[in-house]
DNA sequence: AAGCCCCGCAACCGCACGTAG
DNA sequence: GCTACGTGCGGTTGCGGGGCT
């Protein structure tokens, strides 16, 4: 049977709205309210479908609209939000007052996660780009060993998946580089999603520990006790590092030394280019800092993309592979 | 100056969902 | 329960502006 167009397609308009249309609507919606969006457009005097002019409406015209640049705080929010609920634009929109959800989607697709996936952050799952690493190099043997000692202890699913990811004939991940010997990414915070398919189910705050969704920044004059939330104070280096909080079990990997660290609470300590340098406190007041304190997304994407030194991800406890060894 | 390319964003499209009859 | 309708949502498109050659 099918349902009946929104609107007649013959005789309508399309396309960019011009600023008599704009008034129209406008004035139309000032006088008589919006609703019933199907026939608005016919009692508005406008040639346009009830949709485009819902559309219009609550996307451009209406009057709580903020517009203009996302400062860090929504940006931070978005990435937060997204983290947990995916690609509900219109939730996320919801606690972001005067976006729209269209806005934000546009945002996100052409900067945020631009600049994840520069990261090494895969943004749809807010995890490592794990295409991008050559893990097997850094686990060897150790997934044989899992593979013929500890299957009865593992998910199978996620014993399916380690294999997967480790095995030197991996195919699964068209675009590992294997020329890369090493990481590749620089500046990530790694973490491993993976390790929730343990407890799997369809709570999106299991799915999504808290782990994953605050990536602080924070300087390595500081350790951090993860589970007080306390600065312990033991002094390292003056660059800033990425810390991430509620860590149940982390690693990082030094290129200078070539080793791999594991520290409760997880710390980095990437070089930072001369006049740049990150900051925070805490996760809802990040700022950058730079020689021309300007603040500008290039910049903060070059912070990114400067840092390499060191690199570090946490892999949780039932891939902890020296456990076995 | 002209042509080309890339990117951002407004707008469109199709599907899903809720509801009324 | 079925159908039609109204609306919301997310993915995608394509226009226009700016930068580059």
């Amino acid at each position: 049977m099918g349902r009946t167009p929104c609107c007649e397609k013959n005789g309508l308009k399309k396309g960019p709205w011009t600023p008599e249309e704009d008034q129209k609507l406008v004035d139309y919606i000032h006088k008589h309210g919006y609703g019933n969006w199907r026939t608005l457009p016919k009692n508005a005097g406008l040639q346009r479908c009830g949709k485009s002019c819902r559309l219009r409406w609550t996307n451009y015209l209406r009057p709580d609209i903020k517009r203009g640049r996302f400062s860090l705080e929504e940006e931070e929010t978005i990435i937060h939000l997204h983290s947990i609920l995916g690609n509900k634009w219109s939730a996320i929109a919801s606690r972001l007052p005067g976006r729209t959800d269209n806005e934000i989607k546009n945002y996100w697709n052409t900067h945020i996660r631009k600049r994840l996936l520069r990261m090494g952050i895969d943004p749809v799952t807010h995890s490592p780009r794990l295409d991008l690493l050559d893990l097997s190099s850094l686990f060897g043997s150790s997934i044989s060993h899992i593979n013929n000692n500890m299957q009865h202890h593992l998910n199978p699913e996620l014993l399916k998946l380690a294999t997967s990811l480790f095995s030197p004939n991996n195919n699964n991940n068209n675009s590992l580089d294997n020329s890369h010997n090493q990481i590749i990414s620089s500046d990530v915070s790694l973490s491993f999603p993976q390790a929730n398919f343990l407890e799997s189910n369809n709570n999106v705050d299991s799915a999504y520990p808290s782990n994953l969704l605050h990536h602080d920044l924070m300087n390595t004059s500081d350790y951090w006790d993860a589970d007080n939330n306390n600065n312990i104070g033991i002094a390292s280096t003056s660059s800033p590092c990425y810390v991430t909080d509620q860590l149940p079990t982390s690693y990082y990997y030094n290129n200078n030394s070539n080793n791999y660290y594991s520290h409760h609470a997880s710390l980095v300590d990437p070089p930072m280019s001369e006049t740049s340098t990150f900051h925070s406190n805490n996760s809802s007041s990040n700022t950058y800092v730079n020689g021309n304190n300007s603040s500008t997304e290039d910049e903060r994407e070059s912070y990114v993309s400067t840092n390499n030194s060191v690199l570090r991800f946490e892999i949780p406890d039932m891939l902890d592979v020296n456990a076995f060894v």
